[in-house]
DNA sequence: GTACAGATTGAG
DNA sequence: TCAATCTGTACT
């Protein structure tokens, strides 16, 4: 069963946590070539507020315009000059929080890069709505996690963020082989 | 117009 | 440890 609106448009810390161990399900090309992976971590960005977002301080740029969207949508930009990092939207219009997905149970997608590589996601699905998309959305499922099997550490490549960097606001899967970096 | 850092990765 | 690689942003 999909996940409707009203899953994204709550409290972000609370949104990251739930979406471990829900399906990611994208259909590629014209022929719907199916690629499913299970959340496994992720991390939460809440801008204005966190200098490590974006949109820290209500900035607004070309790039991060879309991180303004209703919950639910994507937001999805490139880093590095090279990678793509896969974001979903939460909380209402006008708030830009997001959560990174960061990895998903497939071994080719180690790490958040990669992860939109093997899903072939780019700028063109900047500010998708993912609980409409034909080409990609986020499914429950029956087995939840339980709070005992989620980690919450601090977030990865963002030393510059100061005090912020220090947030435990990554999520992953305890023990989840996907997840381990390095 | 120019300069430069960055929500990463894989090779050495 | 470090380079690849390029967009957005902040400068001049």
């Amino acid at each position: 069963m999909r996940l409707k609106k009203s899953f994204f448009i709550r409290p972000t810390l609370l949104v990251a946590k739930e979406l471990l161990g829900k399906l990611l399900v994208r259909k590629i090309g014209p022929f719907d070539k199916l690629r499913v992976g299970k959340t496994v971590g992720t991390e939460a960005y809440i801008g204005p507020k966190d200098r490590a977002s974006h949109a820290f301080n209500w900035k607004m740029t070309p790039r991060n315009k879309t991180e303004y969207l209703e919950g639910g949508h994507i937001y999805i930009y490139l880093v590095y000059g090279m990678y793509w990092q896969f974001n979903i939207t939460t909380a209402k219009r006008g708030q830009p929080e997001c959560v990174l997905i960061r990895a998903l149970e497939a071994p080719e997608a180690t790490g958040p890069g990669k992860l939109c590589r093997w899903l072939k996601l780019d700028k063109s699905f900047d500010g998708e709505d993912l609980t409409k998309s034909k080409k990609i959305w986020l499914e429950d499922r029956e087995v939840k996690i339980k709070k005992s099997q989620i980690v919450a550490t601090k977030r990865v490549g963002i030393d510059y963020a100061k005090e912020w960097a220090k947030k435990p606001w990554r999520f992953y899967i305890k023990d989840n082989l996907y997840v381990s970096r390095k």
